[in-house]
DNA sequence: AAGTTTGTTCAGTTCAAACTTTACGGAATA
DNA sequence: TATTCCGTAAAGTTTGAACTGAACAAACTT
């Protein structure tokens, strides 16, 4: 009996930290189910399966399928081989703060520069086009402008750090 | 003929601006409208009203009331008085950069802080209780921790940065 | 005091994201 | 070669976020 409550413990334990600790990884624009999915993995000694997946979080296999490869492309989980085994299996990346901080400000590069050039797009268009666009709004472009060098500035750092 | 042509595209500049402007700053986690609904601000010279707003953008008096509570909230926007004028006035921040990355790390840094408490309170938990947990959720536990102290640090690095 | 005007609350609608079930193609097994 | 098994694709369903319009309360005007 003494056994049989603390397993009933270690479950609830689990399922706390899966709870929680999600909870963060949310923040990395990842969805419930992506999140829930990784700390199942992280928690994990062994690789699993899809199906493994599926019982852990109750969820169905395409739920499982499609998660886990947005995982894959975030970088934040790896699929591993093991002899004998048919069945794809997955394991979370080991360094976590690295693969998370990568994958998220990777996202925020891409996102500012493709903002950026769309801004500056727009200012040449005005230039060449001889619009006379009132000094304010020519002014708060060029600091729009700006405002995505400042951005480019904070993550560049925060990306050479963890190198 | 001239100037109704210039009109026309002076119109066609604000659209793109507010277009492209505000998919970045949705990255900060607010929703479409409320991004608009900043730059529209951000744009004029003049603080603006709800009825301008809601003109401007073209939605419903409700949608701009509730977005322009959050951007309050998030100190992004700020209510001026202008004497003889009835309707509330808003206008947005000057400080883009500076107040966008507060507003953003600060919801951070309390959803970090949050969730470190409840991964410890497990911690606590597990040592109350004699629970016997194997020696890997253990290890993870504390690793995910850790976790959190990392993030901690990146953001009040960021945080200091601009005070 | 009666009647407007203004911002917000509330109830109902719309639409997209997330899930599930079923179906299918390709690889492994017999 | 036939059959089973596995992952993904497709189609349909559910659920929640975002929006609208009507109703309301407070503040202002006359």
């Amino acid at each position: 009996m003494q056994t049989k409550h603390n397993e009933e413990a270690l479950d609830h334990l689990h399922h706390s930290m899966i709870s929680e600790f999600s909870k963060t990884l949310e923040m990395f624009s990842l969805n419930t189910t992506e999140s829930q999915l990784f700390v199942i993995l992280y928690l994990s000694d062994e690789p699993m399966t899809l199906d493994d997946m599926k019982n852990a979080l109750g969820k169905s296999k395409t739920a499982m399928s499609n998660s886990i490869r947005t995982l894959l492309d975030y970088n934040l989980v790896e699929r591993v081989w093991i002899k004998g085994v048919r069945k794809d299996l997955y394991q979370a990346e080991k360094d976590l703060y690295g693969k998370f901080m990568k994958a998220y400000v990777n996202r925020w590069l891409d996102a500012i520069e493709r903002q950026k050039s769309n801004l500056q797009q727009i200012e040449e268009h005005i230039q060449d086009d001889e619009i006379q666009s009132d000094r304010q709004t020519s002014v708060k472009l060029k600091e729009a402008i700006r405002f995505h060098d400042a951005l480019e500035d904070v993550f560049n750092d925060i990306h050479e750090k963890d190198l």
